[in-house]
DNA sequence: GAGGCAG
DNA sequence: CTGCCTCAACGCATC
DNA sequence: GATGCG
């Protein structure tokens, strides 16, 4: 479960080495020009005052400057890449901090460099994005991070067949008076049925509140199938505990309940990769999990950053990585 | 963060 | 030259 | 048709 470091110690001591206006960085064989580095992108998380600490995250955390964030996704880039390399990548961009307005990102840069990766997306119409960044090397992944580009959303679709879904997902969405003991519950649910149906998934916290399902397929459904399959599947376990889940379009109508958001399962849908940081102070990140970990009373959504997930990483991996490129069908439900 | 454009 | 603006867009439900 | 919602 060992990942492959493609940065290697020397190109991440260079990094620490520039000044903080930036310089030219050689890394991953090519000359990348970093500016800012010491700029704040995350600000800290306060300790709490008593010990008001409202689980997971908690307070206490340290800021995160861009020098940071470069030197995390260098780190991780050996298992982040995997879920990103073959398809297009939505980003969301915070150039003055997380506290700042951000903006999604889904064209290529103007200007982006020659061995940046990129996909013409033919269905685009005239006013839409064409030129899709393709994230298959930790030099686009560091040129975009020096563009403060903090949070990485893969499709769930392949560049080559961008109308079939190699993912179905399935979003536990907490609502504002979800427990976290109800999206543990929730997720053990989601976790009896697949074992049900013989369907391998993986599991990931998501850094903000919530828990996300991956299940690999064989490319070859149309979005609508397995949107219309994640409905079924998620109205089958929501109809096990009503009181804790709703099925309301409007959050007025949703009382605080939790949504099972099985309409992620579009094409160009945003949602966020393994291992990408989010847009929250502290720098939270999102992190895959062996099923097992939902019985540690440690767990939280957030409870990663980027400055503490590394040496997860080096000690247990990624639970999800021998999930990657898994052709398994869809069964009847 | 950086290009485009109005002033 | 300076300052301001932009940087995405699916598909369903409800009004 | 416009807007809410993720």
């Amino acid at each position: 479960m060992a990942t492959p470091m493609l940065v290697t110690d020397a190109e991440l001591a260079a990094l620490d080495d520039l000044p903080g206006r930036g310089g030219r960085w050689a890394v991953d064989g090519v000359e990348l020009s970093v500016t800012n580095l010491d700029k704040v992108l995350f600000p800290a998380v306060p300790v709490a005052p008593v010990e008001a600490s409202a689980g997971g995250g908690g307070g206490g955390r340290p800021e995160v400057t861009k020098r940071d964030l470069l030197r995390y996704l260098a780190t991780v880039s050996g298992a982040m890449i995997p879920y990103f390399a073959g398809r297009p990548c939505n980003m969301v961009r915070h150039p003055n901090g997380t506290d700042e307005h951000g903006f999604w990102a889904k064209a290529a840069p103007k200007n982006a460099p020659g061995w940046m990766t990129q996909w013409p997306n033919e269905d685009a119409a005239k006013d839409e994005t064409r030129w899709y960044v393709v994230v298959d090397r930790p030099a686009t992944l560091l040129s975009m991070g020096n563009l403060a580009a903090v949070e990485y959303h893969p499709w769930t679709s392949s560049c080559a067949r961008s109308q079939e879904p190699d993912w179905a997902l399935i979003d536990l969405d907490p609502g504002p008076d979800t427990t976290w003991d109800q999206v543990i519950l929730l997720a053990k649910l989601h976790q009896t049925a697949l074992e049900h149906l013989d369907l391998r998934a993986g599991l990931k916290v998501t850094g903000k509140r919530g828990i996300q399902i991956w299940i690999p397929i064989e490319a070859g459904l149309a979005f609508s199938d397995t949107l219309a399959w994640v409905e079924k599947l998620s109205l089958m376990v929501g109809q096990l505990v009503p009181d804790i889940v709703s099925w309301a379009w409007t959050k007025a109508d949703r009382s605080g309940k939790a949504r099972l958001d099985y309409t992620q399962n579009i094409r160009n849908k945003t949602l966020v990769g393994p291992f990408s940081p989010r847009a929250a102070s502290g720098g939270p990140v999102s992190v895959t999990l062996t099923w097992d970990e939902l019985d540690d009373a440690d767990l939280a959504p957030d409870r990663w950053t980027i400055h503490t997930l590394p040496a997860r990483l080096a000690e247990v991996g990624d639970p999800m990585a021998d999930l990657i490129g898994l052709q398994q069908q869809l069964p009847a439900i």
